[in-house]
DNA sequence: GATCTAGGTGAGTGTTCACTTACAATTCAA
DNA sequence: TTGAATTGTAAGTGAACACTCACCTAGATC
């Protein structure tokens, strides 16, 4: 096998062993043995277990970019866009675990990884990745307040923005053992309209307009 | 020296490495070295590494709870108390690292660790210590809608005050790495300002009644 | 003052770790 | 057909790992 191939097929494999166990929970063997090849070969397209680590982030990195780019390009920017954004982010991260894809997974044991260790795969990621959604996200919140539909607050629109992905992070990260941290007395449906709700008030849209532009059932519809 | 004391002398180190280093990053060398004793009497004291783990789970559950329990006691319920709260809270997770008392910091990284293993740690550790807080969050959310300070939302105040200490949550997480993941470009007294703005425009509080009530400067020299 | 017990340790144990070496098989241009 | 480069591995290596064992020592008990 030609070497790019093997070298992709090595990280890919990486990716879920070390999601799985950590950085130093996972061994060589373990590692090699998850991508068919054995631990020599593995050492001689990456020199060093950290080598394959940082490789691993860089390459997440680069494949994750631009996917998003297209869906949001399509979007004008309007409070309709607003909570359609709003609602696509937080129905993501509260999906079942089972309906999550199992490299999204890993990637987000990887930057959750991050944020405890020095947090520089997931400021490359968020810069590169997180970037894009936020920029929209403001941008539709500005035109939201031109059209009366929000007031404005001193919440600032890229900070609030970024309130929005932080709460939506936390909810994921809530999610990420099997069983929830903290498990919320509502379905899931509601979860995401209750969260949907709090970030659009938050950011200062008014009552109306969210009643307005939002149909959980509808989204809901359009997504499944 | 007596053998309860010597454990807990054992606990208190352990928990610094652990934190620092994850379970399997901590070497059992590493960690009778930090609290003084040799390998040999840890091992008495802990049969093995994993039960000295979980022996620190739980002991770090017991000594925090209770310890808020009589500043919440004295708040009234109303839409004051709830301001207070959210400050408090927002004032507290965006602490400059070096504010943030050593152990405190240790246990956070546990906490974050415990969400990315099964979550069983955080699970307990949020029945205990964050039940109080959202008890009284929730009440005062009610008291302020009685009062006519908040309006009725599809928001759940059960829900709501989760969001809350979720986005709280969440930004503590984002100052964990040294530098921050996210790295906003106001000040820090700005982000807690704006923080509680827009948790407290999620819940439902009016503009009005936020203003009313909101006052930081007021509450930076109450803290400080 | 002999004995017992609980607190304490230096010097190991076998195992597993990240990483290497020596060497075989395949490819492919000259 | 050759021979240099590339792709691959079985079988190691010393070091570091979690954990143990034989043996101290101080002070209470009889």
């Amino acid at each position: 096998m030609p070497s790019d191939e093997r070298r992709d097929q090595i990280l890919d494999a990486a990716l879920k062993v070390f999601a799985e166990r950590g950085f130093h929970g996972a061994t060589t063997r373990e590692l090699a043995k998850a991508s068919g090849v054995s631990e020599a070969l593995m050492f001689r397209h990456f020199p060093s277990k950290e080598d394959l680590y940082l490789a691993l982030q860089s390459h997440c990195c680069q494949a994750k970019s631009g996917e998003k780019a297209e869906m949001l390009g399509t979007l004008e920017d309007s409070t309709a866009s607003l909570v359609t954004l709003v609602h696509y982010m937080m129905a993501k991260m509260l999906r079942p675990p089972d309906r999550v894809p199992e490299l999204e997974q890993a990637l987000h044991r990887l930057l959750a990884n991050s944020f405890i260790e020095d947090g520089r795969f997931a400021r490359g990621f968020m810069e590169k990745v997180g970037r894009e959604f936020i920029d929209k996200l403001e941008a539709c919140l500005r035109a939201a307040v031109i059209a009366g539909d929000a007031i404005e607050t001193p919440v600032g629109s890229h900070v609030g923005a970024w309130f929005v992905q932080h709460l939506a992070a936390m909810l994921m990260l809530n999610e990420m053992p099997g069983k929830p941290v903290v498990a919320l007395d509502v379905d899931r449906a509601a979860q995401v309209e209750q969260s949907v709700w709090f970030a659009l008030q938050g950011l200062g849209v008014k009552t109306e307009a969210i009643r307005r532009h939002y149909h959980p059932q509808a989204f809901a519809l359009l997504m499944s």
